[in-house]
DNA sequence: GCCAACGTTGGC
DNA sequence: GCCAACGTTGGC
């Protein structure tokens, strides 16, 4: 299984509507960006990944399950876009800001500290269990299929 | 709201 | 195939 991260700006998508999709999940379409692309090529069901939120809070605030590896992204006119689909598995109850990965040094690796502006990214298993514990997740429970 | 960083586009 | 110009993202 790997780890990723997935980032929104909240007043676009945010987490609560990611929630609101419930089990059927959602499509992560409206991504432009070749190597956010590709990431998202190498994804598998069962896959974990970190919501994050851009912008306003700039905080990781929950944990989401790949259900559906990648497809053509509906609202994409050239077929050489695609995406996953994603559902909300947890909320993080302690929100995990970027204040907060750049204060921990074990983070300091992060794509999120080092390329701000990669909208979907590899984690590490290491990097999420520790977001995880900060957050107020027992990792083991976050990470479990 | 500004601007640095980055990716993409298009002229040559 | 290089690179200047431009657009976008996202932290501050």
């Amino acid at each position: 299984m790997q780890y990723w991260l997935f980032k929104s700006e909240p007043f676009k998508w945010s987490f609560e509507q990611q929630k609101a999709k419930g089990e059927a999940g959602q499509e992560w379409d409206g991504v432009r960006n070749y190597q956010a692309r590709n990431f998202m090529r190498e994804m598998a069901v069962g896959d974990r990944g970190f919501f994050y939120h851009s912008n306003e809070g700039k905080a990781v605030v929950g944990i989401v399950e790949v259900i559906a590896t990648a497809h053509p992204d509906s609202t994409a006119e050239d077929a050489k876009w695609e995406c996953v689909d994603i559902k909300a598995m947890m909320d993080v109850p302690k929100p995990v800001t970027l204040d907060d990965v750049k204060a921990e040094p074990r983070l300091k690796d992060m794509v999120l500290v080092n390329n701000s502006r990669l909208s979907v990214q590899p984690v590490t298993a290491d990097e999420f269990a520790l977001v995880c514990e900060m957050g107020g997740l027992d990792p083991k429970e976050a990470m479990a299929s």
